[in-house]
DNA sequence: CTCTATCGGAACTGGTCGGTCCAGTATGAT
DNA sequence: ATCATACTGGACCGACCAGTTCCGATAGAG
């Protein structure tokens, strides 16, 4: 991740990074299966050997795909959870927080990722299971000890914080998602999609798990 | 649907049963595109030929097989939701609902047929569809006459009663379905895993919708 | 400037695919 | 018994596949 001496890009490293941007591209786009080496190196603008010095075969250059947009995603969704915990008013900021989640989550590229891991998920169990933790499990993970400090707050009352957080996770994101990835269209919801999907799921989260006064 | 004049099964009726029948299990066992005409051909005991008699494209066939597991299996999933309407005893009926849904739903031929549907969802966007009215869309509609009776009925109160049957319905089988999905794994749930999931479910369902006294 | 690692291009191997064709056999309705 | 229809087994087609090999070109490090 850091480059030798400057950010000069050696050919080799190029010529690399030509063939996963391709790659990538292609299995997002086409799937796995449907995708051969040929395709890649045309599209990465390289010829196949070269495909092959990097990659000895199909199969490691989906590893190294799916990894590398898995690792780097994941890192982008992080960002909107930060002030949750000590939040002065819990209720914005969770409904802050399910906007960011429907807006990243409900794309093309990341739906066509679920897609291309969950086609996969047999023959690539390593990259469905980097993708769950990476993923679901991480965001929930952070959930939980958000929750965990509101309910010492006496905010809400959550006795299994791991649950209530896999609860919000889902209320906010389930009903998108199934349907994004069972009627087509990966494009993004429109605003007001992502207002009141967000509202809701705030509230029925708040109304199961709120302190009453 | 119907014998024509007895249960005598004619050899065509028969040859296209076993045709149906193994493409059913390789289709589900090895996905769409890994699963050759030869080897239906071969796991049918029937020569291609009359493979392609039946179905004039693999694509026809898959489409065949799908819509008709999509079918018979869409007629099971609904007998548990008949007596919620009218229950004198709410809670235990919703987890005896929560209990059956995710019984139905953690088991190697739906999680199959789900992992098949949505990686071909881009090719055949109306399996995917079929899928979604057959399914989630189907329960949800059926849960949200149901807890739109039981706002009636002053036991729930209920302003949207779409929304509701949807954070139900989410509420019982995301996380098991999510971590289903990825982490392999298509065996049914420990009974003991049924239960409390159910349990949780519902009691967040509960505390989010249930009139205060 | 030279040397070597990497590159492109293209042909090639051994194999699989979906789908067709054919000659001959079995079935079942009339 | 007749005859259309359906089935078999295998050969066959053109296309595509992953992966390899060879050669001539070129770029970058010393």
């Amino acid at each position: 991740m850091v480059e030798p001496s400057a950010s000069i890009e050696t050919r080799t490293e190029r010529k690399r990074r030509q063939v996963v941007d391709a790659a990538t591209e292609c299995f997002l786009e086409h799937g796995y299966e449907r995708t051969s080496m040929d395709t890649v190196a045309r599209a990465a603008g390289v010829s196949k050997q070269t495909v092959y010095h990097h990659f000895d075969t199909k199969a490691d250059l989906l590893r190294h795909v799916v990894t590398s947009v898995i690792e780097t995603a994941g890192a982008d969704a992080d960002a909107p959870i930060a002030n949750l915990a000590e939040s002065d008013d819990v209720e914005r900021d969770l409904r802050a927080y399910a906007r960011a989640q429907l807006r990243f989550v409900i794309q093309p590229a990341p739906m066509r990722l679920r897609r291309l891991i969950v086609a996969e998920a047999r023959q690539f169990p390593e990259l469905a299971e980097l993708y769950f933790e990476l993923g679901p499990r991480s965001a929930i993970d952070q959930l939980a000890v958000v929750v965990e400090r509101l309910d010492e707050r006496e905010i809400l009352r959550v006795p299994d914080p791991a649950r209530a957080a896999a609860d919000l996770n889902w209320l906010v994101l389930s009903d998108a998602l199934n349907r994004a990835m069972l009627l087509g269209s990966d494009e993004p919801l429109s605003e007001h999609q992502i207002r009141t999907r967000s509202e809701h799921a705030i509230a029925t989260f708040l109304a199961a798990y709120q302190r009453r006064r």
